[in-house]
DNA sequence: AGCGTCATGTAACCCGTTACATGATTGT
DNA sequence: ACAATCATGTAACGGGTTACATGACGCT
């Protein structure tokens, strides 16, 4: 079982405590919901359930509109350190449509595929852009935390994105040898 | 709708006719499956024969055991053509856990956090290493036809490698940071 | 009064995985 | 003979998204 829901709730929760409004914030799009695990509030709210009714997690204030602030238990806590620990690295399902497009495209013109990977290039570089903003207001430190988590996420996506984009000219630089008529390729060998 | 797994064995049958068990390898753990988009047998069948009723992919060949191997058709090519040229470079849903485990380590001890990390850098390090060595094979073109697509994604899987590598060490920077006595990071301002 | 946000909840649907099922062919 | 592989198919289950639903609070 590889659902990481409740310990990305339980994370979140073991940080500071939040209402189920705020966790549907936090997995939403930023920050971590971003980079690292996305979540809609029709999720949440049964998973937030779930838990309470194990004991992972308890109400730790209430407030108006019906608002419910929980924070993490002892045994909350010891779960989420468990599956840390003896969870293996697990080998990722592949599902990076990007990745899958660069394939496609291989199967079409050379002229559209450039045209397109342009594209992509463009859209990452803007990406890290933006994240070297994130960055650059704690050039040093990662600030303690919530706001940490930030900056992780922010991290890993910057690299991300400036993999995607290495990656993606070093296609086009291929895909531009291809169109060269001074260096065909011979057909397959099937 | 972003279901892409027609898309791609429309792809991968726009290069060479195949079966759905040839299609079931290429989207398996190796190459394409591995690091673009991963599908088991039970989803191809039925949607091979979804698109073989659609008109996009028609049977050319049969062999022994019921073997059907199928090839792209007109309508297949333009749909594949259309779907590339018109969608948008799509927002991906996050869905990290190498990512969401860091940001749950913070919430732990950091000599445990420097540990899995450190097994996180070990894995992500042996992957790349695996990569490299396929690309070796071919150092200074990728081949045409269908092996171009193992090479295409390796080289992608290599360069996500290499950033996860890259982050896991700096994040581990971070932690021992904040372990250091000689430097102890403030109380989060809760 | 009315709009935007805060706040939570449920139900239908889509899609993918796991498991169940079957049988032919090839190699030893 | 037997095992491994080739080859295709269906059903149950799990989890996520979209849409449907409801209502309180704060500001103008």
């Amino acid at each position: 079982m590889n659902v990481s829901l409740p310990h990305a709730l339980l994370g979140l929760l073991a940080v500071e405590p939040r209402s189920g409004y705020a966790l549907t914030e936090a997995l939403g799009n930023t920050g971590i919901g971003r980079h690292a695990w996305h979540a809609g509030h029709s999720s949440i709210y049964p998973e937030l359930n779930r838990l309470h009714r194990l004991g992972l997690i308890e109400v730790t204030d209430e407030g108006a509109r019906g608002k419910r602030t929980y924070g993490i238990t002892g045994d909350g806590h010891d779960e989420l350190r468990t599956w840390l620990v003896d969870a293996p690295v697990t080998p990722p399902v592949a599902r990076n449509e990007i990745v899958l497009r660069m394939f496609l495209l291989s199967s079409l013109d050379p002229d559209d595929a450039i045209n397109i990977l342009q594209k992509i290039v463009t859209h990452a570089e803007s990406e890290a852009e933006e994240m070297r903003l994130i960055r650059h207001t704690y050039p040093d430190e990662i600030p303690a935390g919530p706001a940490g988590f930030g900056h992780i996420a922010a991290e890993y996506g910057l690299r991300a994105d400036e993999a995607v984009v290495g990656w993606a000219k070093w296609a086009i630089g291929q895909f531009e040898r291809r169109v060269s008529p001074t260096d065909p390729l011979p057909s397959p060998p099937i």
